[in-house]
DNA sequence: TGATATTGTCAGTAAGTACTGACACCCTGA
DNA sequence: TCAGGGTGTCAGTACTTACTGACAATATCA
């Protein structure tokens, strides 16, 4: 985590994440955040102001845009379980990128009041498209009649749940990791909407 | 939330869980948590010493238990589909009662340490109780071969992530609602696991 | 009524914390 | 060599906050 070549701005924003991100807003003092970065405190205020500055700044400098729209629209290969395994891998990479972030917006909404909705557009967007797409694939007939929107749901809600269970602690459930998760469910998931 | 015909020490302890699961830890005084109990900060004091005396109490107070062992154990049927709905009724009643306690554990896990494993018994049980349901099951014919523990992991994360999503701010996902929610998942894995 | 326990009030302490001002230092580039 | 921008140091301010002590008020109950 050698931090080192970054500019000042940088290394402050990055410590200010990793910080705030384990304990909270409150729970961590600018002279800290300017100890972690290996800058004075002084320095942390000339280039931000005030300690909320700084947060919002971390919070937009740290925060992946919706930019993955069309990112996939061209891998899919209209195969059920090929597809909800794109889907979900890239949940779980946009989410995995987010991580702090995502923490952050949990711990501290109070502080952050409107940011939430940032945080949670690429879920909400992943949702969307799945939805979309279940219907597109049950009017090729190679999908059963459900509810889209609440199948696709059920699909990434078992996905956001395995995401925080792992941001949270890690392992809590020993012996599951990620990948053979994301396999099973997949597979789980294919042969449930396979006509 | 009337909350007068209580005694004063469990006035504190619900204010304290209120307040705390949302503004976290270090997001409330303790003259704030005293006059949401109605009751002058000295009092606070006077019956738990120190606020993190008083968190830890409240925690204790408001845990319910690992007490669902066998609570549902003679209400399966052995009918994969009617057994999945009790399952996560069963998980969403537990998750539910425990609401804010997940909610503070989740944001102080730092000022709370030990405290988050306690809070992850009822899932750890559920999984596991699930897990032997389904070794179970299969065995008896009426299920597929899967791994069981994925399997079970997958349905209770659906679950897990529909819970959390529901506490952190209600509506993100517009026009989903818990109980038709349940219906569909447990459908749908109904329908993926049987043979 | 009187004894005891619980609470409120108020003033106050000690520590922490966000934030500032003044000044000296160093590095870079002209 | 000089100027200027970024930085560290240090002392300090204003405010918050967990927590205490002393005393009065009230409620409870024998």
């Amino acid at each position: 985590m050698d931090q080192s070549h970054l500019g000042t701005s940088d290394r402050l924003l990055f410590a200010a994440i990793d910080l705030i991100s384990e304990r909270g807003y409150n729970g961590v003092t600018t002279q800290q955040i300017a100890e972690a970065a290996g800058v004075s405190e002084k320095t942390l205020f000339r280039h931000f102001g005030a300690k909320q500055k700084l947060l919002e700044a971390a919070f937009d400098r740290f925060h992946y845009g919706p930019e993955m729209k069309k990112l996939f629209g061209e891998r899919l290969v209209w195969e059920l379980e090929a597809d909800l395994l794109t889907v979900c891998r890239t949940y779980h990479e946009t989410m995995n990128r987010n991580r702090k972030v995502v923490q952050i917006s949990q711990k501290d909404e109070v502080i952050l009041p409107g940011y939430k909705e940032r945080t949670h557009q690429h879920p909400l967007q992943l949702l969307e498209f799945l939805t979309n797409y279940f219907v597109e694939m049950g009017e090729r007939g190679k999908m059963i009649r459900t509810d889209p929107k609440l199948a696709a749901f059920t699909f990434m809600m078992s996905h956001f749940g395995a995401f925080i269970n792992d941001l949270e602690a890690g392992n809590h459930y020993p012996g599951i990791r990620l990948e053979p998760f994301m396999q099973e469910s997949v597979r789980l998931f294919a042969r449930a909407l396979t006509p």
